[in-house]
DNA sequence: GTTGGCACTCAGGGACAACAAGTGCCAGCA
DNA sequence: TGCTGGCACTTGTTGTCCCTGAGTGCCAAC
């Protein structure tokens, strides 16, 4: 009994499973591939393969679909990930280069991923802490109350309003706003904390409390736990096809509103160049273990930024949703650059 | 045959219809609620509001379901919202009280509402056409590059990038800058066009056309046809009850990633205290033909400034659903005026 | 190691009967 | 005039039985 064939038998049963939706028989097996045996020997093939807990039949007198684990091999033959024709590419570049602003930029790439695939899409904004200061800008708003506004160099925009007990100066705050953007900018978020830890000092004792709230507010922005944030769309793929989640889309759209549980799948991903695929129960979030997930982080000049993410059944064309989720990654980080 | 105890056997209909989710039938009626007349009777009482076409019947031999047209008699008989409990609004301020900035003040109602009515909940960013200026500020990205950021009374940030054949100074940015900001503080977004339109007038030609750039930016960001936001919340919901939408979560799903589509049901609204009700084809939007939904605007001082929704079945509890819109509609009004 | 053959299993679907829920209508009553 | 009890009728639901077809496992032969 030859090992390759086996491999190919659960190739061909992924490939008709994730094609026709039902459990596929020996019969048609040898029919649609030309495998170049029988029928009967592919039954002792798939025989091995069940034994070995890589397909299974939903009940004695039916076909065989694949398990987690078959994916999983399926998954980890696939040497390379398929390049997206041209015309594909183009279309991609189209689609996302009419963007004005990041909330754009985001905004088009989770629509067209989730196009592209046919099943959810989530893209994360750029992550605070990994990108760096442009410019801080403050706004007053009130003689005791300040607009902290951080500008990323990923073009996003975090706000934060800020109260004094004592009222400040326009001259004041144009001085602290002078110094802090001399202090940071263009430094790495993570580094400013640091950075401007000084800068209270520089003060008469007077001014000294509303920067120190001034300083304290801009830290925790750009220390920024909170400020992770997700976009998904393509939430109505999940029922386009019934028996994707029999009786299970309520869990999957739940944890799917859940940023907490999206931000810990797209944070699992170290930084590559290949999509990462999490199959079925290998997802540690309990409501996603009927599904599968493919993701990838993002971000200019090799430097992760972001993650993103494409999330189906199990029974998805793993081939086609990397090959997407990968052109869009680098699109995306194209763009990154670009601002 | 009195026309009170008809709408009497209508109400208790849709009541009892909403909570068992089953056709209601004569029996059972009589059973739970103290009618005080027969089953027979209630029969003619039901014969007679079917004719006019308030109730319907699934099939011969089962018992009377609402029609849209039951609904909205039902809805207008509610003579008054009903005022949420004290605990009930503790709840909701307290929620809402602990947001730092504007998107956190969205997300925050968005999800409160949802999880309040069990149902998909929809939230507009607080539209910048209908709100003035705050604070423009424009960051040099490189000599002819610059980010115009328009920062909102409703704290509402809006950013855009400008590119100019020629370089433009610091110097002159920053008169550009202080210029700006002298016409346009504090104005309201439709008048800001008429107000920067003369500026460029005020520069040598040699600055003129990265001036007019600019203000060509500022005024596209503020007419801002394009910049209308909504955020979705409890999609999950819509599955909660499998019969809520026997076939046809896929339309509404699809819908509610239609942003444009949102825009305009939230739109048609006019400002009110009350909220207002739309019943299953009464929406234009074809595809949420079997939905329901109840819309309010908010905004601060009694200026409408952005809308929000519930969407949820045409069997949905609307008295609990519209004291829910009006109370998240109110709180998130009084959190536009604290900015 | 591969193949054809054959007995076995079991979900799916049609036919049919019994049942339950609910209706419409009518004659009688206040 | 309006309400009521009663009764025949309709129809979806449930359960049983049976048949069919797809697919398997295994064995003997090549």
């Amino acid at each position: 009994m030859s090992e390759d064939r086996r491999l190919a038998v659960l190739r061909a049963i992924v490939e008709d499973y994730v094609a026709t939706h039902e459990p596929v028989g020996s019969r048609a097996l040898v029919d649609r591939h030309h495998l170049n045996v029988s029928s009967a020997t592919v039954r002792n093939d798939m025989a091995a393969l069940e034994d070995e807990g890589f397909i299974a039949q939903p009940h004695t007198s039916a076909g065989r679909i694949p398990t987690d684990k078959g994916y999983r091999l399926f998954v980890d033959q696939l040497t390379e990930v398929r390049a997206l024709s041209t015309p594909e590419r183009r279309a991609i570049q189209n689609f996302l280069e009419g963007a004005f602003d990041l909330d754009e930029v985001v905004d088009r790439s989770v629509r067209l991923l989730a196009q592209l695939t046919r099943q959810v899409a989530v893209v994360q904004y750029p992550s605070l802490p990994r990108s760096s200061v442009r410019h801080v800008e403050l706004v007053s708003l009130l003689p005791t109350r300040v607009m902290v506004v951080v500008i990323a160099s990923t073009g996003r925009i975090e706000q934060r309003v800020v109260d004094f007990e004592t009222p400040m100066s326009e001259d004041v705050l144009a001085k602290v706003r002078q110094r802090i953007n001399a202090c940071v900018q263009g430094l790495r978020m993570v580094d400013v904390a640091d950075a401007i830890a000084g800068l209270p000092a520089e003060f008469a004792p007077l001014e000294r409390s509303a920067v120190v709230a001034l300083v304290a507010s801009l830290m925790e922005t750009v220390a920024g736990q909170r400020e992770e944030r997700v976009v998904i769309s393509g939430a109505a793929n999940l029922t386009r096809v019934p028996s994707d989640f029999p009786l299970t889309v309520q869990p999957v759209l739940e944890a799917l509103e859940e940023h907490v549980v999206l931000l810990k799948l797209l944070g699992e991903v170290e930084a590559s160049e290949q999509p990462t695929v999490r199959i079925g129960a290998e997802n540690d979030v309990q409501q996603l273990s009927t599904a599968s997930i493919v993701t990838s982080s993002y971000g200019g000049e090799g430097q992760a930024v972001g993650n993103l993410a494409v999330v189906g059944p199990t029974r998805m064309d793993y081939a086609a949703n990397m090959a997407s989720v990968r052109a869009v990654a680098r699109y995306l980080g194209r763009m990154m650059d670009a601002q």
